[in-house]
DNA sequence: AATGAATGAGACTTCATTCAT
DNA sequence: CATGAATGAAGTCTCATTCAT
């Protein structure tokens, strides 16, 4: 969803200029779906400005401009511009969270599950990497969101952790700890990300090195 | 231009004299000392905005005017606003690292003196309210200041890790993942800070649960 | 007194240095001569920094850094910065009459005067670089001062054209006319400095065909 | 604020599309043509205020209230005031070049078309008093048009002397001299309507005596 | 008098939002 | 609805002048 701004646009573009075409499939688009193209497009639109330029380069004239459509379009659309950044988070976070829970699904333990999901993650950021500043840089700009992706990950954790808990797998056995150590694996991932995930736009494979830390205080911190 | 005219005029500025060597008492002010004033005044003001407000939100205007100063005078001590922005973090950064090492010099062992830095980062955040916006927000608004604070951090961390290293303390044994260890435990007190730490202004004492969950994993994860 | 910024700036740190000195001749100078030697470090300075910035970047701040006072200083010798500026060219402008009345005192006719008048206008700009601007562009700055100077120059042609007038050398015999020529011999002597006579700073040699053109026309079109 | 702008373009709109006009197309002007005219108005709106206040007191504020325009509207127009001001005398001097044309095209010899184009000058200025600052402050504040102005006008001129020139209708016979001669006419008619063509605005008719005595000059120093 | 920092009015420019077509 | 130009509030920075030392 976050590269799709071309895509999204070069099938405006087709339709337009040949209205006669026989393509037995994609025929006129309704009404409908010609509004959710273009609500699509913004949202690509925004996420590729806000990638590369940051929120708060993310002008309003910018990203109509990247999604080819004219400025006063945005506001039927959206109340705001802060009402789009408010609503960037929440539609890539769903991505993120979905591709990360399928690469992990197949784990044979919570710990071989929390490497898949660490990997994972870092794999989406490699094919977004615009998520890192959508991301991170709500905490600023767009708060509210933030704080509720930041709570729907943890309880991701927790959840996971709670189990191990039960089985009697983790070295904590205090249930008020557990999020306190769901946010310091996000932490930790967030600043492993910052320093070695993120040499230019294209990403960056991770050092297998990095990895091995991470799984070795995970490993030897939280479970037994 | 406008440099020109400065160098020229700090050329000639005579910044020794103090003639009055002994005037202890003196209620007035030698300019130089109001000089500093103003400077401080205007640090102090923006590190209130900046922590109140944001670095996003932080105008000349609102700084001047917490500084009882014209806006004018602004000018006469930064560059411009960015200038400003850009130094608050090193200014403030150093106290903070200055009062960290104050509260963890009388540590026994390595794992002492982490829990005793991991508490004085509260402590000094529950003086210092607006740390928290102007360490954070930095990555985004400051970016170069921020990134050179968090080397300077992260240097901290791994000198003491690598003593640990080298009397065989620790459960890695590569000297490359000690800066990963590193950004995890910067990252995990940022997100702790974050979600525990920092009930509107004033702070709020962290959970010494909290502190627990934390030293469990140092413990557990990084130390044998 | 255009090229005085250096020495009088010497002068200034000398005495101010070594105020032991035992210079025989240079005791210390008299509060009068003092305040001379200010005022004429601010023409100086505003003539140089006029020539070079032109009258719209002359700031006071430049004008006095160049002068090696202090802003403050200006304001006890000038009522505002308009005051100096439109006082520089009269100042400046005298100094060019000067000038060329000596250099074409020892004319044998009147148009050979001519010629040693129009020689020396440009021999006065390769020494002083800086007329060029303070003169032309006193026109938008300093409108009054121009005025006056543009008279002056104008009466001092109108005299010369007059004798040669009443002694029947002229191709016209309105008297009427004698000021439009004045003013045509003005003008082209500005165009032609500005187009042949300035090659950056320093000033460049005027060609000697463009003095031969400028003779053809006043040999022919002025004088029968 | 905007109430009044909004009025004032309203009331300018409606007078201009002459409502009784039986348009056979449209009464109401398309899109590009409101351009057009918004264009139109901001540079005859920015040739008023220059020619009366002079470039250095031509903001951007001034201009659009004259245009009756928001402020924000000279930036859908122009990228700077710099941007406007440097395109005003190429616009305004190439109208100046076509009048004068068409003014001198019909003279029976290059005497005769001086003389025209001298005249037709003046009655441009008249016509444009605003036109004496466009052009003339031009080189203080718009360097690069004003050189390429002059430029163009001395190609002119050169255009036709050489023509004489090679008729041998010339007193000189150096081909480089040509431009130094353009130059020398140039700068005098400058002059003389500097000094005889603007007793305030809306000009005043050129004495007869002086063109006789620009004329007298062209004839006798110029031509043979 | 000299100093040089403080002042604040004022200029330019940006950009989210509105609105007429 | 889409369009894209118009709007004007708001923010940054400059610089002549003032003023306390």
């Amino acid at each position: 969803m976050l590269n799709d701004a071309k895509k999204a646009r070069a099938g405006r573009t087709r339709e337009v200029e040949d209205p006669s075409a026989q393509a037995p499939k994609r025929t006129k688009l309704t009404r409908a779906q010609k509004k959710e193209q273009i609500r699509a497009a913004l949202f690509a639109a925004a996420a590729k400005v806000v990638g590369e330029h940051g929120y708060s380069n993310a002008q309003v004239a910018m990203i109509t401009a990247q999604a080819s459509v004219a400025q006063g379009t945005f506001y039927n659309y959206f109340e705001s511009q802060q009402d789009l950044l408010d609503q960037l988070l929440p539609t890539v976070g769903q991505a993120m969270l979905a591709f990360i829970k399928e690469a992990s699904s197949d784990a044979a333990s919570e710990v071989e599950r929390e490497e898949k999901s660490f990997r994972a993650f870092f794999e989406f950021l490699k094919i977004n990497p615009d998520f890192y500043r959508i991301l991170y840089e709500a905490e600023v700009f767009a708060p509210e969101a933030y704080q509720k992706h930041n709570e729907a990950v943890a309880r991701g954790y927790v959840r996971v952790l709670e189990r191990a808990m039960n089985r009697g797998e983790l070295r904590i056995s205090d249930k008020r700890e557990l999020e306190a150590v769901a946010q310091m694996l996000m932490g930790a991932r967030h600043y492993l990300c910052m320093r070695f995930g993120r040499r230019g736009r294209g990403g960056i494979s991770l050092p297998e090195w990095v990895v091995d830390a991470y799984m070795t205080v995970v490993k030897g911190g939280i479970y037994r």
